[in-house]
DNA sequence: TATTGTTATACTCTATAACTATA
DNA sequence: TATAGTTATAGAGTATAACAATA
């Protein structure tokens, strides 16, 4: 792949990617959860219970931030601190019941934009949106 | 398409998108402007002069919000502030010389970290992201 | 009186640095 | 000592409410 056409993909991709970010931000519910509080817990719900400085890092904020986001997090019964079996510096927490199901119900609601607007593309545009999800996810990574 | 897989994708790419823009929006260029500095600036070139409540309006921000973020990008030399020709409450901003030069480098820099990541993928997954650019488009459309 | 823009103030989110406890 | 997590503190960014100037 010649160096020039990477270029304008990475162009082409970079608005592509702001424009519809934008877009989604706006047109979210209004929960009473910020973005990485819920970004957080989908995390959570996706790799189970981690230390929050696994979870920090995934997220990439710093362990303050997360230690701050998880205060919120436990304050709501959405996730649930336990003692780390072997090592008595370490904690786990893990989304609760309740985290779950805000989880769902918030992206019942913050989703429905999105998926109305995907009823409106052909089933080939959306096999590409399939793959690209994966893709824009390892483009994110490290 | 089953509604329930449009959901599903819609969940998954939602969070691939916001996750790659977030990316994005630290990896910008040493300007030490923040995002919201940038949109303004990129709007004021796009449309040409405005109103500091014509750009608050644009930029889906409130006006107090718009008259510090000019306050940054004038002490900064970025945007130029005129009397309004006919209204005496109302102000005009422009993108000065030296701000359409940021505004450029900033997207050079930008698209450099972009095209570095993309020349890790294997050509198929670039061959997905070109395709998923245009439909990205026409989801963040209207 | 209505509108435009600004100032005053507070809240949220995130960061770095310093501290505590365990290994 | 080194590591995991927390607390203390600061800096952006944005909001609402109150104010000044002009229409």
């Amino acid at each position: 792949m010649p160096l020039a056409a990477d270029t304008a993909l990475a162009s082409t991709l970079r608005l592509s990617v702001m424009r519809l970010a934008r877009r989604l931000r706006t047109e979210r519910a209004d929960s009473s959860l910020g973005l990485s509080h819920l970004a957080a817990l989908a995390t959570l719900e996706r790799h189970g219970p981690l230390t929050p400085g696994e979870l920090a890092a995934q997220e990439k904020v710093q362990p303050p931030s997360m230690t701050r986001l998880l205060a919120t997090l436990v304050g709501a019964g959405l996730v649930t601190r336990t003692a780390h079996p072997t090592d008595g510096r370490q904690v786990l927490v893990s989304i609760s019941r309740e985290g779950g199901t805000l989880l769902r119900e918030d992206r019942r609601r913050r989703d429905a934009w999105l998926a109305r607007r995907l009823r409106e593309l052909e089933p080939a545009d959306l096999d590409v949106l399939r793959q690209a999800a994966a893709v824009l996810d390892r483009l994110a990574e490290q």
